[in-house]
DNA sequence: GCCGTTTTCGGCCCGACTGTTTTCAGTCG
């Protein structure tokens, strides 16, 4: 059985969580966490590296003992440290950090002194309020305690970007309409368009802070008011969601900016640069001791710290500081660098609207192609087309094609992937087609090996031209196929093949590190939005900050090119 | 446990808010 990295990634999560209750080193924690990042973030399969003979230690935060640690599960599957602990702490301990007020310590505590391990045990000790006799414990944690308790079940669970945006929108309006308030920015993991958004964090600007955070509470959609301070405030809402408020001055807009945009981990790797250099990064600008360096601007903040600019997209600390540093940031892919849109449906198959009117909506978009990708006869529900329909709708292009200016209709088709690796239309059909995509709608079940092998064998067919959403996911509802997407990866550039980013919010597939990881492999990405009506081609955006996030420019992407070139490049 | 234009040992990001306290530890982001 193999170890995927996200296998050690938990081990290590594990650990750190216990090691953290046990009152451990906290930078040995740390250690464990940094690790667990970087695992994360690899494209590549650690245990593939082992198999190798690679050193491990090459890898930011993991030294010789993490190295032999990573190589001990491979090896294994197992890992003895996390066993030794989980004897004397129990694994269910970590669980009791979730409730908001109880941290490492206060957990420790409680197993300790009440022998408190489970949820179910703390509900009744806090019901019963035993709590309140551990030193700094009182009424008001019990209170807590109980209230999380109720709430447990429904907790937990991230928004997408885009319905995280309904909730943005909402709330940068009524914070503009705030008594003296300057700037209002929506910062966090949303500014950095990550796909999903656990919490909104809200940057205002005011001489004083005091009427922002009045009003920021009276907000309708609030229903409780988790914090309030003098600068700061978090409440959340009806919805749950929980929604964060910094105020600071003008003067330290920019610094503010950096800080309440995280990454955590890049600001830390930020502040420890600073930290080399002798100064001191905090929320209010770049310190040399009290003289200010930079803060009123974020381009003054890296640049007091040697950096070029970095932007929200990048800043994760995997490798844009060093870049930052070396003048090596990529010059990220914009809206504008997109000249067409390679995936989308019309009412022949599942989609809406009809071809005149997917054509008229992409010549709007100032698009030069659209590429129509209605499914193939085997997408039974989604009214699949068979040879004799898509003949048809061949024909219907070309005439359409005929009547239209300044935007082309490119013939195409979500070709399905049998469970063998042929595909669902004859090669004669597909021959006819400007280009082919090729995806996997059924036998999610097949395991990595057979289902890796299936989509390399699709790619075997010169006529297929790209993966679409090659591993299958929908955030936040399934994850995706069991897949070996670094062989596909690989597969794609032995065979001249592309990869799909499906820029619908709910899929973002290939994801910001697998992209990444094709980037450096030479395979070119094709953004496609999957668009099921005229509205559904307005989802680009979403995958063009994907894309950044991945690192990508605009020569990496297949869609940047005009037709001719286009056409060049899906020659195989 | 990692890491090095001060270091192979001795550091390791920084500040706000809460709750329980008589000055601050713990948690959070």
């Amino acid at each position: 059985m193999a170890v995927h990295n996200a296998d050690i990634v938990a081990l290590f999560e594990r650990l750190a969580d216990l090691l953290e209750i046990e009152e451990a080193n906290p930078f040995r924690v740390r250690a464990y966490r940094r690790a667990a990042m970087t695992l994360q973030d690899l494209p590549e399969s650690a245990a593939q590296m082992v198999a190798q003979g690679r050193d491990l230690t090459e890898l930011p935060g993991i030294g010789d003992d993490l190295a032999a640690k990573i190589k001990e599960v491979v090896e294994t599957g197992r890992l003895r440290l996390l066993g030794e602990v989980e004897a004397r702490t129990p694994s269910t301990l970590a669980a009791l950090t979730s409730v908001p007020g109880l941290g490492p310590k206060r957990v420790h505590q409680l197993y300790e002194q009440l022998g408190i391990s489970t949820l179910k045990q703390l509900e009744a000790a806090a019901r019963a309020g035993r709590l309140r006799g551990l030193p700094r414990f009182g009424a008001a944690l019990e209170a807590k305690v109980i209230e999380a308790a109720g709430r447990q079940a429904t907790r937990e669970r991230r928004l997408r970007i885009s319905t995280a945006e309904d909730f943005a929108r909402g709330l940068e309006t009524w914070m503009k309409a705030a008594p003296g308030v300057g700037q209002v920015v929506v910062c966090g993991s949303y500014r950095r368009r990550r796909e999903t958004v656990g919490d909104l964090d809200i940057l205002a600007t005011a001489e004083a802070a005091a009427p922002l955070i009045a009003h920021f509470t009276r907000y309708d959609e609030v229903a409780q008011v988790v914090s309030q301070g003098p600068v700061r405030s978090a409440v959340r809402l009806k919805s749950g969601l929980q929604v964060d408020l910094r105020v600071v001055p003008d003067e330290s807009y920019g610094a503010a900016l950096v800080y309440f945009t995280g990454s955590k981990a890049h600001n830390i790797a930020l502040r420890r640069r600073g930290q080399e250099r002798g100064l001191k990064v905090n929320e209010y600008g770049v310190f040399q001791g009290d003289r200010r360096l930079a803060g009123a601007r974020e381009e003054d903040v890296y640049r007091a710290l040697g950096l070029d600019y970095v932007d929200p997209v990048l800043r994760e600390d995997r490798g844009e500081i060093e870049a930052a540093a070396n003048g090596d940031l990529p010059r990220l892919l914009t809206a504008r660098d997109i000249r067409g849109d390679l995936h989308a449906h019309t009412r022949a198959s599942d989609g809406k609207s009809s071809l005149a009117e997917m054509a008229a909506a992409a010549a709007a978009l100032a698009y030069e192609y659209v590429a129509i990708t209605d499914h193939s006869r085997h997408a039974t529900i989604a009214h699949g087309l068979d040879p004799a329909r898509l003949a048809a709708q061949i024909d219907e292009i070309d005439r359409l094609n005929e009547t239209l200016q300044g935007i082309r209709v490119l013939k195409s088709s979500e070709v399905d992937i049998l469970a063998d690796g042929r595909l669902d239309l004859p090669d004669a059909l597909l021959d006819r087609l400007d280009l082919v995509v090729c995806a996997v709608h059924y036998q999610f079940g097949l395991d990595r090996r057979a289902q890796t092998e299936r989509i390399v064998r699709a790619m075997d067919n010169r006529r297929c031209n790209i993966i679409a959403h090659p591993s299958g996911r929908l955030i936040e509802e399934r994850p995706g196929y069991e897949v070996d997407l670094e062989q596909l990866i690989e597969a794609a550039a032995e065979r001249g093949c592309f990869l799909e980013l499906n820029a619908h919010p709910s899929r973002l597939d290939l994801d910001d590190v697998n992209c990444r990881f094709a980037k450096a492999h030479g395979v070119k990405i094709a953004l496609g939005t999957d668009a099921h009506s005229t509205i559904g081609l307005g989802a680009m955006r979403y995958g063009v900050d994907q894309a950044r996030r991945g690192w990508l420019e605009p020569g990496d992407v297949l869609n940047t090119r005009p037709w001719p070139e286009l056409k060049r490049l899906l020659a195989r």
